[in-house]
Formats: structure tokens, C-alpha cells, sequence
DNA sequence: AAGACGAAAGTGGTTGA
DNA sequence: TCAACAACTTTCGTCTT
């Protein structure tokens, strides 16, 4: 995904984006259209400013990451003392490929484990790639992935189950709302299955993983469903008062944010049906209804229509 | 005709004996 | 290991706009 760079906004020309990393979105402050939903940066960490910058600074090849198993040492050393066309290298080029290779031999470890390790990070990538993650989310899935694999826990477990396990987990220490089941299915896997592994995960790993954020939520639907800025705060202050009537102990969050933004689409005339709001927070109309019902109860919302 | 509402039965996961 | 349980879903009939 070779992307050139956007820095104005196709609807409007307006130059002032807004990358917002928590949502993993490029916004358009202007009109509010939200341009990609990738922030992914491809490229390297470097700007080159001239010929002979660029000239050296190639050489340093991809950026380091964790997400390539010897975080991307790999692919630019072999065993020949030859640069990319064949030539002979020069001689302090030389030594510098001999230093760099009795790294890269120290670093594989055990060959089997590191293919492992190789597989899975790409699975990862792939994975995190499809669900549109940031990339602060990618990296953190690497390290729990790495941490799994250190406890020799992986025994008995499908790459897969594993690595979607990974990115759920980080995509909630993040706070980047992705259902489990998104999760599943970009890994292909059941969601059952995910559940598994990822409870599997916590276990094991001892990570405290807060509860999802509700109003985390409640800024996804409203980008969802474009609604207004004023429809989002009061959804936000519907949120509150819920929490702090511990409504919100024991249900799904995701069902409470669908119900407040269901609510303030109405009292800002905004009005999105249950079932709009219900697809995207994946999660029935009837169970909007019900928070719905309590909500209002509760809170003394009055709706007058 | 579409959306809102609610009852009833079913599902998958947690808890506690 | 099993049954009770709460939350949520599916389905379906009825009412409202």
C-alpha cells in the first residue's frame, strides 16, 4: 500500500487535516469527512533532502520494527561480499556486512521457533492490516505475541487463534474499539474460538486489561452514522450520568453507547433508526431498546415528539 | 411500507456447588 | 462436571408514523 502522501482534502481542498491515531483516521477539519481510515506509514522513518542523502541513508533498508520476526534484519544480509548489481564490495563496506552478519546469526535463535515467530508477525500484519489498526496496535500485538511465544504457550494453539488473540488484547490496551468478532473474522477464525484464546491470553499473561471505555464508543458510532458534534456530546453527558447510576456494571458497553447515541440522534432531530445504529455497533435492536427503555427511565429523559 | 415495540424462546458463557 | 443464571439474540406479531 503505496499511498502518496494526502495534505489536502479531496472534498473540500481544505489543508488542515486532523490525524487522529486513536481512531486510526485522517480527518478533514473543514467539511469533517474523514479521508482514510489507514494511518498506516509504509515508509521509512527518514526524509531524504538530496541525492547523496538519500544515497546513504538507503542503505539502513526498512525501519526497525518489531513486527518482522528479527525486527528487520533480516532481508539485507546474505553470503555473498556483493552489493545489489553483482559488484565486489569495497573493503570497509565489507567489514560492515561481516559485523552486521554475526548478528543476524546470533539473533536466530533455533530455526523452527524463529519460523514460527516469522509466520505469525506476518500473520499479525496481515490481521491488523485488514481491520485498518493504527500502528502503535500492530507493534503492541507484536510484543504480546512475543511475550506468548517466550512462555512457550503457544503449544496446542493455532497460529491464528493466537495472533488474533494478540491483536484484540492490544487493540483494547490501546483503546481502539474492535469487537471481538471483527477480530474472528479478519483472522479467520471463529469467534468462539478467539474468545478462547484471548481469555486463554489474559490468563496467562496476567496483563490487566481495563474494561472498554463506553464513550470510546460512542465517537465510533457517531462517525458511523455522521452525526453532529452536538449529538456526540450529549450522548457523551447521557454516558455519564449512566456510569454513575452503575448502569453500565455488567452490560455490554457497546449496548449502552448505541442506546445514549440513539437517544441524543432524537433529541438533536437527528434521527437514525434503531436498526441503523444497531448494524454498526453490532448489536441487536432489541438490546438498544432495552438500555434504551432504562435509560430513559432512569435518567428522566423526556422525549417529546 | 417502514420503523418501533415487546413477548417468548433460544444461545453461549459464567458461576458456584 | 453440571445446573442455574444473566445478558443478549432471534423471531414474530402488533402498533405507530
Amino acid at each position: 500500500m503505496k499511498s502518496e502522501k494526502i495534505t489536502k482534502c479531496p472534498e473540500c481542498g481544505n489543508a488542515d487535516l486532523i490525524r487522529d491515531y486513536e481512531a486510526g483516521e485522517l480527518v478533514c477539519e473543514g467539511c469533517g469527512m474523514v479521508i482514510s481510515s489507514t494511518l498506516f506509514d509504509h515508509g521509512p522513518e527518514w526524509r531524504a533532502f538530496d541525492e547523496e542523502q538519500r544515497e546513504k541513508r538507503t542503505r539502513v533498508g526498512a525501519p526497525l520494527t518489531w513486527t518482522i520476526h528479527d525486527k528487520g534484519l533480516s532481508t539485507i544480509i546474505d553470503w555473498h561480499d556483493r552489493d545489489v548489481y553483482g559488484r565486489k564490495l569495497k573493503p570497509d563496506q565489507k567489514a560492515r556486512v561481516y559485523r552486521l552478519r554475526k548478528w543476524h546469526r546470533r539473533s536466530k535463535v533455533s530455526g523452527a521457533t524463529e519460523r514460527n515467530l516469522a509466520f505469525a508477525l506476518s500473520e499479525l500484519t496481515k490481521v491488523a492490516y485488514k481491520l485498518n489498526l493504527p500502528k502503535n496496535v500492530l507493534e503492541t500485538a507484536s510484543v504480546i505475541y512475543r511475550k506468548v511465544v517466550r512462555k512457550r504457550l503457544i503449544r496446542g494453539r493455532s497460529i491464528q487463534g493466537v495472533a488474533a488473540a494478540s491483536i484484540y488484547m492490544a487493540c483494547r490496551q490501546c483503546n481502539i474499539i474492535r469487537t471481538l468478532e471483527e477480530v474472528a473474522a479478519a483472522a479467520h477464525i471463529s469467534k468462539k474460538e478467539g474468545g478462547r484464546n484471548y481469555r486463554f491470553l489474559l490468563r496467562k499473561l496476567e496483563t490487566r486489561v481495563p474494561p472498554v471505555d463506553p464513550t470510546s464508543y460512542i465517537s465510533k458510532f457517531v462517525n458511523q452514522l455522521t452525526l453532529s458534534g452536538e449529538t456526540e456530546s450529549i450522548a457523551m453527558q447521557i454516558l455519564g450520568q449512566a456510569m454513575e447510576l452503575r448502569l453500565t456494571s455488567g452490560r455490554g458497553p457497546a449496548g449502552i453507547a448505541a442506546a445514549a447515541t440513539y437517544i441524543a440522534s432524537l433529541l438533536t432531530d437527528e434521527r437514525r433508526t434503531q436498526g441503523e445504529i444497531a448494524k454498526g455497533a453490532h448489536v441487536t435492536e432489541v438490546t438498544i431498546r432495552n438500555r434504551y427503555k432504562e435509560l430513559t427511565q432512569k435518567l428522566n429523559i423526556e422525549l417529546d415528539m
